[in-house]
DNA sequence: ACTGAGCCCGAAATCGTTTTCGGTTGACTC
DNA sequence: GAGTCAACCGAAAACGATTTCGGGCTCAGT
């Protein structure tokens, strides 16, 4: 029955190959090769008849073959640890799509893998490279101290990070002004009569949430306020942090008015244990989130958040990955994006002051 | 400055081949692969010492060059369109960071890639398989008729579809039982008292929509409630649909207590927008979603939801993409899944009777 | 000592492209 | 009319693995 199955699918599947295009068109292999391909030194009446024949055909270059000769692959490689958050996050995964569009109009493909283990991360890397499945990589959620970056860098392999690190200085990267957008946020809020505003913070050692923090310290100093390390609440971009954020917020009795988080995905915690608690958002407090994610639009109350595009940070890694592999250095390629303050619902004016 | 780049690229990037590894520990070609793919006709003595060598170069054999010789590539692509929802919506992403997971257990990666224009989305199918990047494709968001499925079919390609189609009897599926699903809801609600219970739909052209529809009303009827066309509301699983829905429902003053959302993110617009519109969830009306996202349990309310696991369904397809790759017969491979009630916190006892 | 059966291993072909390097043509010069 | 130069095209090698086929060994059996 299957093996019926599977002559069906062989019978079926057969392709046209380069050999069989160049005899049904009474020319070589490498002619019709170079004809397809648009060599100058092939005459335009012979593509044309090569290309007919070949369309005819149905013929479709194997690029297995292709890249055993060329030696690359068109693809380039994505890992997410389906420990961590992976594609779980609403942010990596519109930015991933984002990518994915953007590659698909250099002609790459993305080749996303997942691993279990964090500690075979490396071994992941290093494989799939090595194996010629992609010639390069997107990293995302860069650490402070990463060793992707250093076992990638060390190799010679092409990769472009999607966030700085503690030595950005030697890789490609793009990433969001973080710390300039939490700057602005808490402006944003002192603007609007906050004083006391708390930040539940990111994961430390995702590099950008020290950015984020060091954004709010600089937003509070510009505004004139004294930090209050009581109201910086850890957490690690999830809801949950959030959730538990507001609540050691509320208890601690610190009068908070405003809240900045790490991210939408924390401040939407945030809010609904707010919500638990019966506070409300924004009378009672405010609550602003960072990354733009669609979601915060339909949240309730709609989220104030930080938002950047993440089309555009995937077409700008795209280019820049194409020209990472075409040998460009590394330090060519280092790109900070603004982002910008959308104002929604879940903040407003201080209540008591 | 970016040649000499490339040059320590190529400089450090040279692989070791299998040849080299040959060389090396003194033996031929042939025998050193078949040491490495552990064949019987090796000695264990030949096989350590070729193993170790090898690890000691750092070989790791080209896929691409096995592929070639060997026809299959380990890769099974995921084709989303940018244009549609694609990986914006959190119940595909979960599921793809799921499938991916899954697919590495059996040695497989995902190929994602996104296509623009939906016109050339059969073009791109057929190209990515005959070009060899994938040995086969699993399909989300099954249409009623699929232009995607019938082509696939035609041309004997493996594939595996996340949800039924008009004619599912032909292909290989796996897909969750919605419409069971949608019948218990309504009956779950009926059980709260609820008698006024509408429903805002998916796009009917995507076929499971209309399966929750039937269910909906296979529900409404095990229930005893008499089918008021007034209270199915059009919808298109975006949140936004859900604000519209809601909206339109509440206008029609058609006294509705209870409102089953095609999925969560629909659920979580109609809940924001009846926030807006100062209607409390769930004491004046129940809201309730399907998929069991991530986010759902982080709303204000927590969403009652339908909930499968995309863990399981992912290891599933992965399994059955490897058997259909394989050679098994499409119709060997059609599996129906459950969903289960989560009770949360958008639902509740019907208010006025 | 000779034969046959296993056990190991190697030579060469193969997968389907692209590249390198020439080799025909014909037109065009002087 | 020999020589030069483009313009086109083809033969063979290359990419790096796997598979097919067969050939040395050793060792037991007679």
């Amino acid at each position: 029955m299957s093996s019926k199955a599977a002559d069906a699918f062989k019978g079926k599947v057969k392709r046209a190959t380069l050999a069989e295009v160049a005899n049904a068109v009474g020319l070589a292999k490498p002619t019709v090769s170079r004809a397809l391909n648009n060599y100058p030194d092939i005459s335009e009446d012979t593509k044309r008849r090569v290309r007919e024949t070949a369309a005819a055909m149905g013929y479709v270059a194997s690029s297995r073959a292709r890249q055993l000769q060329k030696g690359s692959t068109d693809a380039i490689g994505l890992v997410i640890s389906s420990a961590s958050v992976g594609l779980q996050s609403a942010y990596q995964s519109e930015f991933t799509a984002a990518l994915a569009a953007a590659l698909d109009g250099h002609g790459l493909d993305l080749l996303l893998h997942s691993v279990a283990d964090p500690v075979s991360e490396i071994d992941t890397y290093n494989r799939l490279f090595q194996q010629g499945k992609v010639d390069g990589f997107v990293l995302m959620r860069t650490r402070c101290e990463d060793d992707r970056i250093r076992f990638l860098t060390e190799r010679g392999v092409p990769f472009v990070t999607q966030g700085r690190t503690d030595n950005s200085a030697e890789h490609a990267w793009i990433d969001i002004d973080s710390q300039k957008a939490f700057a602005d946020a808490v402006g944003f809020l002192a603007g609007q009569g906050h004083r006391r505003i708390a930040t539940i913070a990111g994961d430390q050692s995702i590099y950008s949430s020290t950015l984020r923090l060091a954004g709010y310290r600089e937003g509070l100093e510009r505004a004139g306020i004294d930090f209050d390390p009581e109201l910086v609440q850890p957490g690690d971009f999830s809801a949950a942090s959030g959730r538990l954020g507001l609540k050691r917020l509320v208890d601690s009795a610190a009068n908070v008015t405003a809240i900045l988080c790490a991210n939408d995905a924390t401040a939407m915690g945030a809010i609904s244990q707010a919500v638990e608690l019966g506070i409300d958002v924004p009378s009672e407090i405010s609550v602003m989130g960072y990354d733009g994610v669609r979601m915060a639009e339909m949240f309730s109350p709609p989220l104030t958040t930080l938002s950047h595009s993440a089309a555009e940070c995937g077409q700008r890694i795209a280019s820049m990955i194409v020209g990472l592999v075409g040998g460009d250095a590394p330090t060519d390629h280092q790109v900070l994006l603004p982002a910008q303050i959308i104002e929604r619902r879940s903040t407003g004016m201080a209540a008591n002051v």
